[in-house]
DNA sequence: ATTGGCATTGCAAACGTTACCAGAAAATCC
DNA sequence: GGATTTTCTGGTAACGTTTGCAATGCCAAT
């Protein structure tokens, strides 16, 4: 494992000046720097980065990413687009998955240890002392972006890291009134609603406000036995929270799901229980994964734009880090992709006719 | 930004001593321990991984993951089971999406020089160049290890690698043949199937020798007007299989998919075509993601260990890591779940009443 | 011939840490 | 009480780079 040092002997010359050679630096003369050229060929040198980013201070050429669970196909999108950007600038990925909860704490002060250049936050749930390691990050002048939905009622985080920090946004709640908006002109008024969030902080999750604000600026009230929250973010958490649904409330004619997965798992307990949909219940969803296009039906989902969220983080640390002063914040449009998951309103409601 | 020196004189003692107490050596009262670790928590000190990094020669901690493509969950799973254990570890895993071919080779060369710990491969396709780099790596006491299926016919990885790097690999070819055996249990023989490797190296692949060889096995023999090749690995491209499919062919009864993915677009595509899965058509297919549990019908579906063989492949990395011997070769078995995709073979073929 | 400027090179100090070695102080033994 | 061990502490050399500064040699201009 050859170093600068023998680099520098075996082509005769000094160490700086096989240095200047491989950083391409002037004042070198076209001899030597062929003979270094040959020396470095000869002994696979490789220049050791983590003895250049000692000297150098920070400069380490990575990124530290933390993300919710990346085995989910909307985080490991934006994981994707947000790494392929990194690459393209020389930059590598540290990947950090947070899920089970403590362990953000542990790679934020990973990151500090590490001189990490720039830190990315997706969909991660940060408390007091991560808050404050993140303080600490950008106090030393590491820039720091997040995943955000716009509308969260109260964000701590924003209010605190607000304008240090870079914020990449879509509007939610504006998602969920066309979605809801769309069920309205389709007929429907009995609505429900499957939420991943918890009961007694539904109201703060962004989604959740847009579909209730949605509901009531139509004119339609909010129905307690119609809204399941506390789900388990996966198919198999939409498939309990659509049975729990159905049990409750057998006139709903239309549901707004949490995301894609939820809305998977709803429709296969529809099938599970002989409810055709549109036919007999309409789904919209959030997220328009690729999923939502080979669902049987393929679902009606508000689009998220996740690659260009990746890209937007990405290039937002990169831009900090080079010293620009870019947007503190991009917000992204949404829209609603239109497919075979709603229908009209039935004209007599199809599912009462199955309860025992 | 403190560093040990500060610690040091803020404590009133020598910087050796302030390490010391840092690594928790022995030979250090308690007394000075106490001052030391006051000034620590006083000036929020976290050490210099770099640093310690350059001292120590090869220890940064770091383990490289090339990976083909996270979005899909395949991969995606392997991810999360990989960099669990390395969190248990106290390692970092840089991530590396290598789907668009040249990456790899640029990766291989940021480990050398990033004096990574470990490599792990899952999915990337390997050029000569790319082995160069490997055996480099090896050769300067990195440890490797891949994730391989069982049966390719010839494989310069292995052959070159072999017993240097550690595999983690599950039997392929066993597991298609317990799907077309199903299949022909339940009476098909007339069976078609989508891959996604290219036609000229089609029985390269073991999934394909796999289906290829079960079939003879059965006394059935291959018709290429049934087997399809060459197809995008997404949903997109076993939708567009499955319609080339019922166009060369109209008489087949069952579709072994090359994995789950394809299968939900194969599935799409039987329902544009009014064809009932699994009463007209039955569909094996292979990865068992959790998404074939809830697609409609239910996939039955070939399982393989995705989450035991990153966990595997972390594990036999820190094992090296640490000195120790571990088997170089992980065999993890494979067995079919049985859901609602497959059916009888239908009494008369329903698929040729379609031909205009 | 002397000077000034410029291209080219090498020396040596840094970056933040660990680890070896040598003292000093304290504790133990005969 | 002296010799020997044990506990504690500080000095210093590494690790592999980059970089400012000084030194060399060469050429043209005075």
């Amino acid at each position: 494992m050859s170093t600068l040092k023998d680099v520098a002997e075996h082509a005769g010359v000094s160490i700086s000046t096989a240095s200047r050679v491989i950083n391409g630096k002037e004042y070198v003369s076209e001899e030597t720097r062929q003979k270094v050229a040959q020396a470095i060929r000869e002994l696979d040198y490789q220049p050791n980065l983590i003895a250049q980013s000692l000297v150098k201070g920070r400069e380490t050429r990575q990124l530290g990413l933390l993300v919710y669970d990346i085995s989910n196909s909307y985080f490991a999108e934006i994981t994707m687009a947000f790494e392929a950007i990194a690459y393209q600038h020389d930059y590598t990925v540290i990947l950090c998955n947070t899920a089970e909860g403590t362990r953000t704490l542990k790679y934020l002060d990973m990151f500090i240890q590490r001189q990490i250049d720039g830190v990315a936050l997706i969909g991660s749930p940060l408390g007091q002392e991560e808050i404050r390691r993140l303080q600490i990050l950008l106090q030393r002048g590491v820039p720091v972006v997040m995943a955000r939905e716009k509308g969260w009622f109260a964000n701590p985080l924003a209010d605190i890291l607000g304008n240090q920090s870079g914020i990449v946004e879509f509007d939610t709640v504006e998602g969920c009134r066309m979605a809801i908006d769309y069920l309205v002109s389709r007929g429907h008024r009995r609505i429900g609603g499957l939420f991943t969030v918890e009961r007694n902080c539904l109201w703060d999750d962004p989604r959740a406000r847009g579909f209730r604000q949605a509901l009531e600026d139509n004119g339609i009230e909010i129905d307690d036995n119609l809204i399941i929250s506390d789900l388990k973010t996966s198919q198999a958490g939409g498939f309990l929270g659509m049975g729990q649904l159905l049990q409750q409330s057998r006139d709903c004619t239309a549901v707004f799901a949490y995301n894609d997965v939820i809305a998977i798992g709803a429709l296969a307990q529809c099938r599970e229980q002989g409810i055709r949909v549109p036919d007999d219940l309409s789904i919209v969803s959030m997220d328009d994964t690729e999923d939502s296009l080979y669902t049987n039906p393929p679902l009606t989902s508000v689009r998220i734009p996740r690659r260009e969220q990746g890209e937007f983080m990405a290039e937002y640390l990169l831009a900090r880090i080079r010293g620009k002063t870019p947007p503190s914040c991009y917000s992204l449009p949404v829209y609603l992709a239109l497919r075979q998951s709603v229908g009209n309103v039935p004209s007599k409601n199809v599912l009462t006719k199955n309860v025992p």
